[in-house]
DNA sequence: GATGAATGAGGATTCATTCAT
DNA sequence: AATGAATGAATCCTCATTCAT
């Protein structure tokens, strides 16, 4: 974007925006009830007081967490009911999905403690974020054909991406001591990603992509 | 009080067990910063003072829990190390780790808290429990023929098998979000192993119990 | 005393003694407050609860441990009053004084931390034990002849002994800073017994032994 | 509020020193363990919570109290070692010892409390304060001719000094039994002081101010 | 916008004590 | 005489929040 020098961008919300990014990152590592308002404050080198000049509260603090995170982390997957499961959209989407957590590993960790809790916010996350995309899907998979899963059966597909992709990132280091390397490195999440696109591979019935060219000949 | 000759009961240690029942509920759903020792203590009609007559600490009851759950689960998935992958021990194996799970699902959540805040006890209790199993599981993969998996790729299937498994239960409000059904009822339970099992089945290049025998001929 | 041969003493108060041991020393370290029940029974091999099948409660044990200590220490001191502060007789005493100090100091430690706190103890304990040393020690003084001491001073060298009897082994911690040296080790009570012994002969206008028979000649 | 200009108070720390204020009187009279926040703060008007406001917990609190009140102390007999034993010198010295710890008998409480139970504190007390004061004393000791200390003795003749001085107010209580009055009113402590000039004078081999006159004439 | 100070509520833990066994 | 279990009352301290400056 261009800017006319001199122009003093309205770049104020940056105090903002640090406190948002360390509270997403301490609210993903210790949970809401484990997180201090005043260790969010003093990573930020502020006074717990002053950060009340930016939120109303511990809680709104967290919504807005949540909110920001959610939105980009939709836009990725959102083209997943323009294309479906067909073999190279899902590709795509999984490549793109696993490289946004990649480098946002927060977002799945903060849905993933909402999850295990239940907590009260659990409810519209889902009911705004993900309910949206998971239509989509299902009227995907429900137009596939030569897909080996019976209509009931579509949810559970869609639940298990979500356990493989988002769950891959929420439950990092018990993910790493299974593997016996560090999830989050792009070499390891670029295994990750390629495993899964063979997974997927496997469950659509589709064919690995260089006996495909073969078998459609 | 008449007790029947022979018929002693050693039952003093009720109340320990009703903390520890209480505990891991409570842990399982709040997580630990989320759980007040006092409430535990309240739920089992004690004082918190009360409670440190059975428990060092609020740490002590939560290894204490972990270690009482964790033991049942480990040895419900230890024969996995004795069949392997094979068919029907895999069946087999995966229709006792969820029947296990369904009635004690507080422990897979115990484990994914763990796992979400990478806390302390994770390590020991992967390096204690989970590896050993890992370890088997590995070896019988190894051993297998057909198989579509590298062996750099064993890891990551048993990875996935414990975010499938123990992620069903332990976040399910959000299975249950996606599902649009109670994710610990029995029967929804039920459909979800036998959806595991067609999992496993595409997955280990096995075909199908009704198409194998066509198969075979 | 003569006990006939196989004859069974009373000796069952052997718990309620090493309770008193122990509580003593606990009392002497740590001053009332700082001590715990619990800490007093553990160190006695007991339950807090069993204490109390010895002692009616804290207080009591300590008033107990009050009366256990004093009474020897004040029979010590007792024939002060009989031989008051004559050469000899001082000499005598301070001997006796130090001597029962250095095996029992716990006694001049709580006195003393009764003093410091000014709890309820101190003023039964000085009236019931201190006064009659002190009238008798007062009494002595009136009747001795070349004393430097005026009789409104008396009680004030009284004090003065008694903090640097009691004192010494009361604030042995601080003692030993200023000495560099152990203060209850054997050698360094002797020593500190000698300088007392010639601190008295200064102030009491007497003459060291061996001048003494000069001076007199 | 109007304030003349130039007359500028820098008194905002009013809380904090009246805290302070407080904990070295109850402190003192209380020990260490036997003091509880929670009255502090009341006796300040203040709850428990605020006090954490100004001092990181109990023990940081008490530090202050035992760094603010030592200093001062040592301030006063800081010149000791400037003049040393000789006659007016320490007949000075002690007069401003015992004015100081007249107008703030409690630091003498307080180092007590430390040196009964041999706490924590009373080592880098020492070593940081009174070892200082100690040497000096004892090099002009040693310079002294006429003494009739031999040089190990010096160490004990400051020991002596400091529990005449600091042990006259630190167990006030005590001795104000055995005076028979209170030992902090000033006529007191003004006879003490009196009482400890003679005490000096008979100690050091020096004559009395009166007969100093005749004798050196 | 930032902060020092204040606070009610709660949180883990200790303590002295009781009581049935 | 000993103890396991229970408890009310404290104890130290943390937390989210407010408010005047």
């Amino acid at each position: 974007m261009f800017v006319y020098p001199g122009a003093s961008l309205p770049q104020p919300p940056v105090t903002r925006d640090r406190i948002l990014d360390t509270a997403e990152a301490l609210f993903a590592e210790r949970g809401f009830a484990g997180t201090a308002v005043r260790d969010i404050a003093a990573a930020v080198d502020l006074t717990a007081a002053s950060l009340y000049n930016h939120f109303a509260g511990k809680e709104a603090l967290y919504a807005a967490v949540l909110e920001r995170g959610m939105r980009p982390l939709m836009d990725v997957l959102e083209d997943l009911s323009g294309h479906g499961h067909e073999r190279t959209a899902l590709d795509a989407t999984l490549g793109r999905a696993m490289a946004h957590l990649a480098r946002r590993p927060n977002v799945a960790r903060l849905i993933y403690h909402e999850a295990l809790t239940g907590a009260a916010h659990l409810v519209p996350l889902t009911r705004t974020w993900i309910q949206p995309i998971l239509s989509g899907a299902l009227g995907e998979m429900k137009r596939e054909v030569g897909s080996p899963w019976a209509e009931e059966e579509h949810r559970r597909v869609v639940a298990m991406w979500v356990q493989l992709i988002a769950g891959y990132f929420a439950v990092a280091p018990l993910v790493g001591e299974l593997l016996g390397e560090d999830p989050l490195a792009p070499a390891t999440v670029d295994r990750q990603t390629e495993f899964l696109r063979k997974l997927a591979r496997l469950i659509t019935g589709a064919h690995p992509p260089d006996e495909t060219k073969e078998e459609t000949r």
